[in-house]
This record gives structure tokens, sequence and C-alpha cells, in this order.
DNA sequence: CATGAATGAGCCTTCATTCAT
DNA sequence: TATGAATGAAGGCTCATTCAT
């Protein structure tokens, strides 16, 4: 019973995700929704409180999944380079495997639902990254950039690069991606 | 006979672009628009057709407005290196000065509206930058990479650069700015 | 100077007894009708009070020139049969020949503006036709039904011809609409 | 969980047939039609998808009514007269019985949204006349008049005789009745 | 828990008419 | 007189949410 529930719930999230990633924000309706789910729109409100609370709850997971991804594969015993290397590495596989989840959370981002994500869920988001950057800014292998310039520059670089291979046009193969991690790592070490 | 006023056109323009700042996109209510240019709902459609051409042709006469800007002040002197970083400079300044602009382009952009710009305004967007690429890949000044991927580059780190600027948190200063055009200018440099 | 104007009422007058017939009542807007006469909606209401006043007036202008019409050739000493025979064909050029025109008194029979039409107007509108019939319903030429009956009658089978006439399927002849008159005469006679 | 209210459906369309006999077309204001049947606005478009929608599907149930009854109480040992005389009398009785409905189909047929009831609907509709006439002719019961003319004589009396009796005026007796017919009859047989 | 009908609040848009020149 | 801009009043429709079963 609870399994079954719990499966509903992913399905609600999933369409919701697929819906903003072919009509955009504004195509969230709620009768849609359902009935892209399957069930009638008031169930909806069964499982989530209001559309606010589907929005945010649905954003907030999505952090935190992307958080958990970030802690997995971490070797201590590498060095900073391979460190993040290996976190660009995380980011961009995830980054193109959840390519509607990631547009998702782009446009989240530019709403005002945004601002009802946990406070705590926005800040925890980063601080993985943020750690690596000032021991290395410490042990003097990256730049004395102010570490929000560094993140700033690796989450630009990293968000293209996604960009390159989720788009058409382009098709781009495993060097393309190591050199962009190379233009990026050449920007910010010493 | 009252004249139509060009000025009453330009209020309604900056108090869209103003509201979508401030509101984000959905915030566009005709009603409300109209209260703060202080007219008639009505007469809002004296003005554009409807809501869609409104969006539309305020969008269009930005991305015109950007594009003049980039053919002034242009040296055919320069070596490409200058020209980049002039044209650079006044990416910046533009986005600088121009903050609530740039952020109604970009979510207009991801918008169903934006299909309605006309395509020739559009594709003309990005033909300044695309002749200047192609000159420095033939000259072999630029690595020899995708134009696509090349101007991917650096309209990843100008955004950036807009952005470090324009947040509050940090306050970039001229040395910085030079700073992250080297580092554009390091990624795509031969 | 008063021709010039009398000639511009005119073409406010045709105009909108064409966009009735080509888009029906409800499409008579006064801007549309302003574009299509060449002058500003605003003129208009030099030339008619507001929109019942143009309707009304058009209105009862066109039933009145429906009544000069019927008393123009007729000839006092012809028999019963051949006045109304005359009155027939008069009406049928007329209605032919002024299709648009009786398609707009059709419809602004049917709409509330109708109601706003002088009485007298109104009234007048069938007193030639029933002096008529009233005179041959004391001589015994016709039968003696309620005068109303046998107007109705004439009524009914005058605008089915006119509609054989108009419509595009059936080209009535000379001989045809004889026969048409001839069913009226032949239901009404004694 | 309510369930869809036929009953409640059938009092928006009788409420509907009732506005636009009193006010006209025009008359229809959706936010009145709601008020009078006693649901909220939105609720009519539980029930219909718009006003089109409304009016055309009314039109259709309603033409469908009407070539229903000319169905019922056809006796094929009739002679043709009686045939066409027992029509007369039921389209008479349904026209004098469903006076508003009557009006709305007029005043529909009238508007640019019968062009929207589905061709089959509308063509359906005078087909049963069509064959009767025809075979009519076929026997030389009838004269050897295009079958459109026929119908149109047919109409036209038919609408003439149910517009003496709904009218306050004239109080048509059967015996009256009986003479449209035979005015009618006279008019189209051999 | 699940549902589909019902709704109120609100939005975009139209249009006859008036205003100001 | 002639005009084009300006507008208030209204109308159609949508949609998140709740109601009643």
């Amino acid at each position: 019973m609870k399994l079954k529930d719990e499966e509903k719930r992913i399905r609600i999230k999933n369409e919701t995700i697929n819906i903003i990633f072919v009509k955009g924000f504004a195509g969230v309706k709620m009768a849609e929704l359902a009935k892209k789910v399957g069930i009638s729109p008031s169930t909806l409100y069964v499982y989530y409180k209001n559309k606010e609370d589907l929005i945010v709850s649905i954003c907030s997971e999505l952090i935190q999944e992307q958080m958990t991804i970030s802690k997995e594969n971490f070797k201590e015993e590498f060095s900073l380079e391979l460190k993040l290397k290996s976190l660009w590495m995380q980011w961009i596989h995830f980054g193109v495997n959840n390519h509607k989840e990631m547009s998702f959370l782009t446009q989240v981002k530019q709403s005002p639902y945004y601002q009802k994500v946990p406070q705590n869920i926005r800040d925890d988001k980063m601080k993985f990254g943020i750690n690596l950057i000032e021991t290395g800014k410490k042990e003097q292998i990256l730049k004395n950039y102010e570490t929000e310039i560094i993140l700033g520059i690796i989450d630009a670089l990293l968000k293209q690069t996604i960009f390159f291979i989720t788009s058409k046009q382009l098709k781009l193969n495993e060097k393309d991606v190591n050199m962009m991690f190379n233009i990026t790592w050449n920007a910010i070490k010493h």
C-alpha cells in the first residue's frame, strides 16, 4: 500500500518535470498534470498541499539528489585536480542524464517559487564545492580569487559543457569534455 | 486630435521590463502594467496589439539595440584580441547598465514567446561575433574549435562576469573584469 | 459643402448595409465601419448620434424608400389582379436589386433595434397593401380571410421568390416568377 | 464525487433558448446565463467547451429532435397528400409547441455559428421532405418544379402559418390550419 | 485514499463612445 | 467639421483549489 503511493508520487514528480521541460514553466496546469499522470486533479492534493508545495518539494528533492551524488565516489586520496575532475565528470554525467531535471531547476530558480525552497537546502547545495576550493586556495594550488568567483567560473563552464552535449547540433566526444575541463582548470589554477 | 505618444510607448516598455525584473515573467498583468504606466488597460492595446505583441516587440527592440551597440566603436585597425576585448567591454557595459533588460531577455528566451520573435532578428544577433571568430580561426589566432563552442565559452564567461558585477555580494573592480577577459582569451586563443 | 456631407452620409449607410450583409448583424463594429468608409471613428458620430441611431435611421430610410416605390407606377385604371401583379413585380425587382438592403431589414427586424424605429414608419409600411386588399375583399374578388392572413401569404411567397432568385443554385426566369405570382393569386382570389 | 448532472445540462439548454427568445441573439451573456441557471459561470464550461460550443450543440440537438419527430407516426400506407398533411401537422405542432426553440433556430441560422453545425446534420435536416417530394414528382402527383422550389414554397407557407398561430393578434383555429395546408397543396399538386 | 464536479478570483481583450486638438 | 488617441464598462474564459460522495 505504502509502496504504491510512493510510486504515484514519483509519477507526479516525473510528469511535472517533463511538462516543464516541454512546455516551460507556465505550462504546468494542475488539471493537465493530473491527466498525464492518469489521476484526478483532486488526487494531486493528496500528495502535495498545493501547486507551490509541488514545485518546491520537487525542487528540494532534486537539489538533494544532486548533492548526494557529489559525495559518492569521492576519493580522499586524490589530488585536488583529480578530485575536481572527478566531481566535474560526475556533474556532467548528472546534468546530461538528468537533462529535464536540470531544465526544471533552471526554470524554478528564475521563478518566485525558488524563494520558498528552504534556505538550508539552497545553502548546502554548494558547500561541497566550497570546501574543496577553500582548501585549494590555502594550499596555493588555486588562485587566490574570491571563492564565489572560482565557483562561478566552474559553474558557468560546466553548464555550458552540458549545454554543448545536450544541444542537437554539436556532438561532443570525451576529448572535448576533457578540453572543457582543462579550460576550466587553467582558469582557476595557480 | 491627440498624437500617439512615442514617450508613452517607451514608458510602457520600461515598465514592462521593470515588472518582469521584479516579479518575474508570470508577473506581467496587463491591468497592473497599465496602472504603473498611469494609463487605462485598454490604452495598452492602442500601442500593442496584445500581450504577446508587447513582449515580442520589446524583445525584438532590445536585441536590435544590443546589435547596434556592437557595431559602434568597432575599430577595423585593432588586432583581433583588441577587437574582442573592445566588444567584451561593450557587452559588459551593456549588460551591467541594462541589467533589467538583460533579465527580461533571459526570461523571454525561456518562454514560448521567444518563438514569435522574427527569425531574422534571432539569427542576426550572433552574426557579428561569428564573423570575428571565423576570421580568427582562419588566421590561426584562435583555436580550431567549432565556432559554436568558442561563442559558447565567451558567452558563458561574459554572462558570469556580468552576474558577478551585478550581484550584491561581489564588487568587481576593473582589474577583475580584465582578469575575466584574460581567462576567456586564454581559453580560446591558440 | 452640404453635398459633400450628404455623400459621406450615404457612404456610411451603404457600408453599414454591406457589412451586415457580409458579416451579419454582430459584425458592425463602429471602428471597422469607419475604416471601410475611410473616415475616423469619431467622424461617424458627426453624422449619427450613436450606433442605435445609425441602425435605426438607415432602417427607417429603407422602409420609406420601399414605400415610395410602391406608389410610383400605380395605375388606378388597372384591375385588382393587375394592380397586385404590378406591385408584386415592383417588390420583386426591389428585393432583387436591393438584396443587401433586404438582408439588412430582415436582420434589424429580429434585433432589439427595430423597437426603436418610429411606430408610424413601421405601421405605414403595409398600409398600401392593406388598402388594396380590403378593397378586393369588399368587391368579393379576394377571399374573405383576415387581411393580415392575406398579407402574410403574399409576403411569405414574395420573399421566397426573391430568395429563389438571389440564391445561387436556382436561376429563376420570368416564367417562374409569373408562376410564383399565380400560386399567390390562386391562394387568395375568390 | 458528484456526478455530472444531465438535468443541469438541460436547464442550461432551456435557459439559453429562453434568453435568445426574450433578448435576442446578442443577449446571451455567459455570466447572466449562469445566474439564471443558478450556477457559477465557470460551471458552464464544465458542460460546454465555450460559447460557440453551447450555441452549436443546442442547435444540433434541436435539429435532430425535429428530424426524429418527422420519422415518428409516418404511415407508409397513406397517400402522398395524407403523408404530407400528416408531416405538415406535425411540423405545425412542433413549431407552435416549441416556439422559443424555433426562434432560437431561426436566429442561429442567420448567425455565423450556424456554419459550425456539422454539415451532415445540416444536410440530413431536409432529406425526409426531399424524398417525399421526389417520389411525388415521379408519380406525377406533384408539379414538375425543381425540388428546392417545392420545398421552399412549403417551408414559406408552413412558417407563415406557425407565425399566424403564435402571433398574438390572430387566433387560428383548426379550419384555418387546414386552409393553409390546402393553399400549399394546391400550389404544388399537379 | 480517490474522484470529478463545482467554483471564485482573476486575467486578457473588445468596443462604443468621448476627449482634446 | 474632422480626427486619432484614450477610456470605462463589460464579456469570455482559465485555473488552482475545494466540495461532496
